[in-house]
DNA sequence: CGGACAGTTGAGGCCTATCAATGGTGGTGG
DNA sequence: CCACCACCATTGATAGGCCTCAACTGTCCG
């Protein structure tokens, strides 16, 4: 899963406080109730921002891909457990650094602002989804938010970075749920399934009632972490 | 109902530009799809922020109680229609006009950002509920939710501004679940209710599971990039 | 080859939605 | 003052969708 190394330096006058860090699938990031020490930009990977109840069941709340910022919508301490869905590379900042460029940059704290109103309406999306919509609804919700978000490309391959679990825990659903709607799916010739791969062999299908979630203020990576990455792996 | 006064406090340098409004029982404020121009405090009543779908589902995505703003969560347009759930007063600040100030007042910017990370929690607390909770799981954490936001004293008659049709859309369910599953508490002994009415009887037998605080498993390494990073500086 | 793991499919039960009827309350006008 | 109506809340009966439990398949890796 690379991207193109885009430019853009929204962060570069935190890149020298910064460093780059590797992590194991399933490895936890940040621990819900942890200091919030740190934000995190993902270059290469998938995580998973989880909430957990105490008796064991987990709703994630959100999937940052490459280009996604998280950690930084913390007072104290986080309010959710990040893990890497995938291997992960990883580039650490120092969470108040964040805010202290916000103080004194007016572009950046216009930036981040425009991130955090992102982050609020995307939220709203979800919650029309679990609130109001039936499974086969959230499935496909679910396929277009992550064309829209890894390819941009209807009728293109999509490798879906998650596996069956993460992704009914994202849409409130079962495993054998999230199953049998992609097996309905792809019975309907709306996508071929393979795994993790999926084409969507017609995307007028997968259109359903409701908004898409868009997610516009993705942080361009700074520097070209692609070779360095590849050593991780 | 009164205003809050930390709210009016922070918001004092707009007040030469504000003017306050007032509104029927059901009337919008703000559409979906409006241009962004204003932002408003409830001054006395109550709102609900609203999700449509196309088909007519409904969803509500928060409710404002006195001293709460909404509206500054808008880039462009509105991304949820603002409607009156009683009769309302509303202080109404231009939306700009709060930008600018964040500009040149860092107080009001870090209260702002606060606020922002406020609302981002609490939305994935919502998602949560709506993810993962049963129906008298959602029902219980509503009327906790509503006993710490109106009156924060327990066991004292609380009397909900909203209908049981908008508290189905805020919880994801039908009227008529929300209504077992009050008559349920009301039998168990845990509330008593009548209408708008409900005292809380019993508070610890409306406690449900929350969430979890993790530990992180192992610390994360520095991954040793710095090198390439710095390279390009 | 076997074991672990992820994904798929099937059978059955439970919870919530749906449809329907009743009860209660507030407002209006006779 | 009361009859009437509109509206909201409650309760009941039924159906359907999703969850649970279970078995099976396929893949990866030792």
């Amino acid at each position: 899963m690379t991207r193109s190394p885009v430019t853009l330096k929204v962060l570069e006058s935190l890149e020298p406080q910064a460093i780059t860090l590797g992590a194991d699938r399933d490895e936890v990031i940040v621990a819900r109730g942890n200091r919030a020490m740190y934000c995190f930009l993902v270059v290469m990977g998938c995580v998973r921002a989880v909430k957990l109840m105490n008796d064991g069941r987990r709703q994630i709340c959100e999937f940052l891909l490459p280009g996604d910022l998280f950690g930084w919508d913390a007072l104290d301490e986080y309010d959710f457990t990040a893990e890497a869905v995938t291997p992960l590379t990883l580039r650490r900042y120092i969470h108040g650094d964040l805010y202290a460029l916000a103080d004194r940059d007016r572009t950046f704290a216009c930036w981040l602002r425009e991130l955090m109103v992102e982050k609020l309406q995307a939220g709203r999306e979800h919650t029309v989804l679990l609130g109001r919509q039936a499974a086969a609804e959230r499935v496909s919700s679910f396929l277009r938010e992550m064309a829209h978000r890894m390819n941009s490309d209807t009728r293109t391959l999509i490798e879906l970075p998650m596996g069956r679990a993460d992704i009914a825990d994202y849409l409130g659903l079962t495993i054998e749920t999230v199953c049998r709607r992609l097996t309905q799916l792809r019975r309907d010739g709306t996508i071929s399934i393979d795994r993790a791969n999926v084409v969507i062999r017609n995307p007028s299908a997968l259109g359903v009632a409701g908004c898409v979630i868009q997610h516009r203020s993705r942080v361009l990576l700074p520097f070209n972490f692609n070779a360095a990455a590849e050593g991780h792996g």
